[in-house]
DNA sequence: GAGTGTGAAGGCATTCACAGCC
DNA sequence: GGCTGTGAATGCCTTCACACTC
């Protein structure tokens, strides 16, 4: 049952190829869609996309394309989007907040289940219906799948810790550290100034050579 | 003049080694570090950054290892740190607003020249000293480098085409959708499901495999 | 001796190209 | 005829290993 360990760029399409087969289904009641359909609107090679689909298994339909259906009942099973994940966000500052109410506000299976903070004033307070815990008191008797950090650079590898004691096992960080964690815990990381960063890099290069 | 253009990998890690040189030289008091060490801060081979820092010019000196001021001064060269970059912010949802204050809140070269909005209400309001601006009077006398879009999906080509049209010269979208931009606009985005659905994604294959 | 700089090797992701099937 | 599925080829990024310098 040891299946080949997929690559994080392969779970990205899918994310990506998700979306669109959605959009197709659902907004456009069509049923079929073929692999250049999709290259054009997500600008990937539609051989990669083939060679990508065909790791679910035989998706498609020689000379005919892709039944939207399956594929989407394909997809939803590889990412895990016929279960709930459970998630803890862990700081209410700007960035906590604004990810807690996108969150909030846009159906998924995602679901928010407790919400710490460490500022004493905002403790106890509401924010999108869920109260905003104390993170002294982390509490243990719930299964947390992803643990959402969005606390100062100082403070996130603390809260890390916290959350991997606490038996997390994924991690999306949104503070501009690199943070120390055990190998098996599966992490990803959001960095706005890493990326105006890129940007600006990028940017400079063309200056410098017309 | 026509230097090798840089993978935007390398940029990303220009940033990462930028933050550490910097917290080892202003935060630390220190003057030297190298290879080894910066490996162990930032979990990325040795030889992958003295690499890195070789294409800058010869930064090292064999035997010592790096001095901490040539290297942030090459490195905020080649990122372009020298310089301040005009951003302007689209979209002042949950999102938006976050991104605003986030920026407006952490001293960078960043700068934040014009704010823009379509909601009627919030026009002319004004969030951390910015004055919000309508969208649909989008001022062409200013010169933007940077363009960051925090408008729902359905609006983001929209606003992506009003910014090329005016000349901007990257894009930083936060809207979960693939943009269609010219070829010569540098592009990164920024997406929170993406993210939670690579995480689960890998969830999901650990579990059914133990 | 210690740590850089870099050709060469290795590994991984993507694209090519076409046989195979509907 | 049209589109999938996939070996083979390519290309890019990273790691190895060591000559070179301080």
């Amino acid at each position: 049952m040891k299946e080949k360990t997929l690559s994080e760029l392969v779970y990205e399409r899918y994310s990506l190829y998700y979306r669109c087969v959605n959009k197709m289904y659902h907004k456009e009641n069509r049923e079929i869609t073929d692999s250049n359909e999709l290259s054009r609107n997500l600008k990937i090679d539609s051989s990669l996309i083939r060679r990508d689909l065909s790791l679910i298994g035989k998706m498609g339909k020689r000379g005919m394309g892709y039944s939207l259906l399956s594929l989407k009942s394909g997809i939803e099973e590889i990412l895990g989007k016929d279960k709930t994940w459970n998630l803890v966000i862990v700081g209410l500052g700007n960035l906590g907040n604004a990810i807690l109410r996108y969150l909030a506000h846009s159906s998924s299976n995602y679901n928010i289940i407790k919400v710490y903070e460490k500022d004493p004033r905002k403790i106890n307070t509401k924010v999108e219906g869920h109260v905003i815990n104390d993170m002294e008191h982390f509490d243990t008797g719930i299964r947390y799948d992803i643990g959402i950090i969005a606390v100062p650079s100082t403070e996130a590898q603390g809260v890390a810790n916290i959350l991997v004691n606490h038996g997390i096992k994924a991690i999306l960080n949104f503070a501009p550290v690199k943070l120390k964690l055990p190998e098996s815990i599966f992490y990803r990381e959001v960095d706005i100034f890493k990326e105006l960063d890129i940007l600006s890099g990028m940017l400079t290069f063309e200056m410098n050579n017309h």
